[in-house]
DNA sequence: TATTTGTTGTTGCATTTGCAACAAAATGTT
DNA sequence: AACATTTTGTTGCAAATGCAACAACAAATA
C-alpha cells in the first residue's frame, strides 16, 4: 500500500498542485526535517529511509522509529512536548512534503483523487499504528525469552510458515525488543537447546 | 477532540443515516465486538469505557488496549493474525458501529459533514499513534527507574507542571510500564530517598 | 587488496527484577 | 455497620538481565 494507490498518473500531477507538494532529495546523513514545533507537515518517503531521532531536554539522542519507503510521517504522531525532533535520511532518500492543512481542506472541485489520497494515507496510518500495538504486545512480555517468542510467532504468522528469515540483523533486533544483545543471543542459544527452535543464520525454525 | 467535531446537529443525522450507523447499549461486562476476521468495522465510544482484549492460540486472555469516551476502535488497528478479539464493556457504554466501507465511500452528493468526520478520524487515530509512541518511548527503557522517570517527565510535561497527580491507580501504573508492581513501590521508595520526587499518594512532585 | 567498520558468539559477575507471601488501608457493596 | 474486594506497602530470595570485555567473522570502503 502507497499514498498514490489507485490514482492515474494524469490525475497525480493536478494533485501534486492542488497540495502544494514539494519534492525533495536528500542525501545520507542528511536532515529531511529538524525542530518541528511550529510545522505541521505530512512527510511521505518515496524511497530510501530515514531515522525518526527525540533530542530531550540534555541533549540525549534517541531513535523513536526507522520510516521506509511508502511510510508517511506526520508532525501530530510524535508530539513529544518539550524535546525537539529530526528526521535523518539513513541513505538517499526522496520524499514529497505537505502542508497538513493543504492536505485535510480539498479545493472546492472536491476532486476523487483527494479523497482516494486521504483514505490511503488513512489506511497507512490505520497499519502504521498496527505494528505499533504488535510492538508493545512484545515489550509488555516480562522476559526476553517471552519477547522473543511472541515476535517469532509473530513473524511467523505474517509469513504463514513456521520457517522464516527474520527482516533484522541480531543487533538491530535486540534493540527492537529492547534487550540487551549479548542475552538475548544467550536466550536463542537455550531455546535451542530447549528444542523449542532452530536456527540457520537468520533463518528460524518454530518446532511447536 | 471527538469524531463529530464542527458538525452541525442537522447534519449529523444525514451523516448517521448515509453511514447507516448503529447505535449500541451496552452494560457493563457485555460483548461490544468479538471475532473480527471477517468484519471490518469502526466503533466509536460515545460514553463509558471498554477494554481491547487479545484470546491467543491458546486462550490467553491479554488486555491491549483501552478505550475511552470519543476513543476510536478499528479493526485494521488490531490485526493480530491468529488470534481473537473481543471488546468487552468496563461499565455500561454507548457506542456508535460504522461499516469501514460505508466510512470510506463517500455518497455522491459529496457531502462537507462527510469530510470533516474523516478529517476528525484522521486527528484522533493521529493521536492514538502518538500515545503509543509515549509508550513505546517508555517501554523501551530498561530499568524500571528509567521507565517511572520517563513516564513522570511525560506527565509533567503535558500538565505543564512539576507537580500532578497521575490518572492511573498504582496497580494500573505497573501494568502500563510492564513491571512488576511490588519492584515498582520499592523503586518509588528508592526515588524518594534519592531525593529525586516527592509522594503524597497520587501526587508526584519531581525536584529536578 | 588492505583497512576499517559492523555483526555475531561467548562468558563472568553484579545488579535488577519478578515472584510469593503477607498485613494494613482504602474502597465498594450488601 | 458489616462484609468483601481492591489497592498499597513491605520483604526475602531466586532467577533473569544488563554490562563489560574479548575474539572471530563478515561486510563495506578506500
Amino acid at each position: 500500500m502507497n499514498a498514490f494507490n489507485n490514482i492515474e498518473k494524469k490525475d497525480l500531477d493536478k494533485l501534486f498542485k492542488c497540495l502544494h507538494a514539494i519534492n525533495l532529495n536528500i542525501k545520507k546523513g542528511g536532515t529531511i526535517i529538524s525542530n518541528l514545533s511550529n510545522t505541521d507537515t505530512i512527510c511521505i518517503i518515496i524511497d530510501g529511509s530515514a531515522s525518526v531521532i527525540r533530542i530531550d531536554y540534555n541533549g540525549n539522542k534517541s531513535l523513536i522509529d526507522t520510516l521506509h519507503k511508502d511510510d508517511i510521517f506526520e508532525s501530530k504522531m510524535f508530539n513529544l512536548n518539550n524535546s525537539e525532533l529530526s528526521i535523518i535520511a539513513n541513505e538517499e532518500t526522496n520524499v514529497i512534503i505537505i502542508e497538513y492543512g493543504k492536505f485535510i481542506n480539498r479545493c472546492k472541485k472536491n476532486c476523487p483523487y483527494h479523497n482516494q489520497f486521504i483514505d490511503n494515507t488513512l489506511s497507512i496510518i490505520l497499519n502504521k499504528l498496527n505494528d505499533n500495538y504488535e510492538r508493545i504486545q512484545i515489550l509488555t512480555k516480562k522476559t526476553t525469552r517471552e519477547k522473543l517468542r511472541e515476535y517469532f510467532t509473530i513473524v511467523s504468522n505474517k509469513r504463514g510458515s513456521k520457517r522464516f528469515r527474520i527482516p533484522l540483523s541480531y543487533s538491530d533486533l535486540a534493540n527492537y525488543l529492547s534487550v540487551d544483545r549479548s542475552a538475548m543471543m544467550r536466550e536463542i542459544k537455550y531455546l535451542k537447546e530447549d528444542n523449542l527452535i532452530e536456527v540457520e543464520n537468520r533463518i528460524i525454525t518454530i518446532k511447536y
